[in-house]
DNA sequence: ATAATTTGTCTCTTACAAAAGACACATGTA
DNA sequence: TACATGTGTCTTTTGTAAGAGACAAATTAT
């Protein structure tokens, strides 16, 4: 039984009101913390280490953690008393693709797409503001040129990302990118003006290119997928050495638009 | 629908006074029960009937989307004002299976399997004490015979539960089995000593056939996949027409378990 | 051994989310 | 024209979940 600490709530010091209010969170946006939190890590974490990672109590997260373990969501991974996604969370994933025509269909395209080239190959979308690589076929490359499924990169970056905002109002560009965004890998900086005149080109000629943004020794070929006519839904695009010949390239990217458009609706 | 919070302060039961008082509940429950209805409809929901499927308000249901669809768990569907899922549950269903070899190198399997048979294949494993396929194969019969992934069936009506329950004690197989459970489709009603035999045999053959249980037309063969020594992790199971013969039958069991065991951990 | 962490569970308080309900605006149909 | 039925956004009220903190037990370090 508690003695003391009665009114220990009296924290708020000083007369001057400073509302320090550490604010509270509610249930749902810590879990929704916790699984973006392991979907960074990719492994599995201990729920001390959780808590810290996404600064919430440590006894928060041990009921939270709890709750969702029981209802399948995560799963308490085999060695000690770590947690991880649970098979909850593939299930729904499959019915998500199940419902999803375009990314069922888009699966495939890519893996047939990089086993005919040769070269990595990727499903694109935009993933509420920011470009996600939603599906990715390796390519056969003895120096294979990967980049993890549902890795998020900066709009600017990407070759996809320009067809990805081709829709969009400069304000609604200018919502999805940040300044940080604007700074390539290797610290140079694009203008807002000159990445927003990249889209309209884009739109324009109906796929895109890129070099040496991400690194400096690939360029990115895109083509975009509509899901009505002027609706860019995802994007396909491969990953090639940046000394690809011209004509290579050419051919390449009237595959790429062929494939890319065969998926769209309509 | 495991109803987790069980308790449900069940305080109504003082004198007089009925406390109707509907229970308030927390929001994450409301969450896992849209993702669980979800799940059972198979599609795009509009956000009334959300609500009353879940048998929530309507004012916390709109609330409760818009913060899932902003975190992307869930999408508005294409057409008009339904959910469905969304792109996240795919890509942590997807990292849900890098993490996890089992089921990675299952899936692999189970489609191997069903391409050399012809007949169908299912991976399955215990989700939260019920069974549940985690991946199937249709196989190449005219007749196909199909389960969707993610069905949840009563442990007692297939070959793989009766694997799934090897390790357990008779207490916790009683936990997880109902009344309603020991039920078959066609009427007949299994008596709990008899399916606890079953799983006996089961531990010690190493395998499992049963027939005419789901349905009257089909076998079901299964073998276990080993997480650890004694630990049943999963089956791999076929389903095959019930009139196969005993040879052909004999030489199927031999094969899956092979497989199984060849996906089984030391 | 003894201290210093970390882990998992429990209790108590109050800030705040869930619910109720009112509103405005669409639809459809007698 | 009324009259239900569905949708989406508000505001207000109040039951309760999130959080702080105290513990015991289990690890690890000194």
């Amino acid at each position: 039984m508690q003695d003391g600490n009665a009114l220990a709530a009296r924290l708020d010091i000083g007369p001057g009101e400073d509302r320090i209010s550490v604010s509270r969170e509610k249930g749902l946006n810590r879990v929704l913390h916790i699984l973006e939190f392991l979907h960074t890590t990719q492994r599995a974490v201990g729920i001390g280490d959780l808590a810290k990672g996404v600064n919430a109590p440590r006894s928060t997260t041990y009921t939270l953690v709890r709750e969702l373990v029981d209802a399948g969501l995560l799963e308490m991974a085999g060695d000690g008393n770590r947690v991880y996604f649970g098979k909850k969370l593939y299930l729904y994933g499959m019915d998500y693709v199940r419902g999803n025509d375009l990314l069922r269909r888009g699966r495939q395209e890519v893996d047939n797409l990089s086993r005919e080239t040769g070269e990595t190959s990727e499903l694109c979308m935009l993933q509420s503001g920011r470009y996600t690589i939603v599906h990715s076929s390796p390519g056969t490359r003895p120096f294979r040129i990967s980049s993890a499924t549902g890795l998020q990169i900066p709009l600017p970056w990407t070759a996809s990302g320009r067809l990805l905002l081709a829709g969009f109002e400069r304000a609604a560009i200018e919502d999805m990118v940040s300044e940080d965004d604007l700074v390539l890998p290797d610290g140079r900086r694009l203008r807002l003006d000159d990445f927003i005149a990249d889209i309209a080109t884009a739109k324009a000629t109906g796929h895109c290119i890129t070099s040496g943004l991400v690194d400096a020794y690939t360029k990115c070929l895109a083509a975009p997928v509509f899901s009505a006519p002027g609706k860019v839904e995802a994007t396909m695009c491969l990953v090639v050495p940046i000394d690809t010949s011209e004509a290579k390239t050419g051919e390449l990217i009237a595959l790429l638009r062929g494939r890319a458009a065969s998926l769209s609706i309509s």
